[in-house]
DNA sequence: ATAATGAGTGCACACGTAAGCACGTATTAT
DNA sequence: ATAATACGTGCTTACGTGTGCACTCATTAT
């Protein structure tokens, strides 16, 4: 009773069934892409890699916010840190990311400036 | 002090700084990204339209928690509904959310087989 | 008409989590 | 040595949110 998916060889794309690890791996990912502090670290990281006090900076959030959310950032292996001197700077690890972060917002942009599309 | 993205018209890849609408939207569709019953909810439309008790069978989640979701899922504009007799039908909405549920299991599967990648 | 099925909703509860405060640690400057 | 800068971390508080229970509404069958 798990997984249903149709047994014929429709090849439509998608031949897998998501198993529940799959499914809450992705899960964090989106989780950890759902605050706007967060993803604003993100967006900024995806272009450049930086110091925490730039993205203070930048983010206009307050520090504490800031090294909370790279921690957690971290933890998820979502970015990489390099020490240089008394910096640490911020880089995103995988390009996946990336684009995840570009087409989420592409698609708020999207959603912004094109259709209210209620229902 | 590390690199700040200098306000000139370089042409990196994005000439646009996010604003607070635009963050707050993305974020808004990522997390209805974040939940594990919800994502599963979205790949299944992602592949077909379906109506509640399908849902219901093939998550496994309990007729209120999948009736729950797919109120926010409606609400947020992300599945539209088409009334078939008893049947409520759902389907994906916009092309661009079946592309970013994909690219997050795959970003997932990514993770999940290859790289434990930890610091 | 009544019964049954499919779906949606208010309520209560438990849990996760974001933000601020205060403090600790490491590195550099004087 | 002391002072200052750059980050990180428990702690507490407040809020959002996922889930189950019970109930209601709509549609179809008998």
């Amino acid at each position: 009773m798990e997984n249903v998916q149709p047994a014929d060889g429709s090849s439509l794309h998608h031949p897998d069934t998501p198993d529940a690890r799959r499914l809450d791996t992705a899960t964090a990912t989106f989780r950890m892409l759902s605050d706007p502090t967060r993803l604003h670290i993100l967006w900024l990281l995806a272009q450049d890699p930086s110091d925490v006090g730039s993205l203070v900076e930048r983010t206009g959030a307050s520090r504490t916010s800031v090294s909370q959310h790279l921690a957690k950032l971290r933890f998820s292996g979502l970015v990489t840190t390099r020490k240089s001197s008394r910096h640490v700077v911020y880089s995103i690890s995988d390009g996946h990311l990336t684009r995840l972060v570009m087409e989420g917002l592409n698609h708020a942009d999207h959603k912004v400036t094109g259709e209210p599309a209620h229902d």
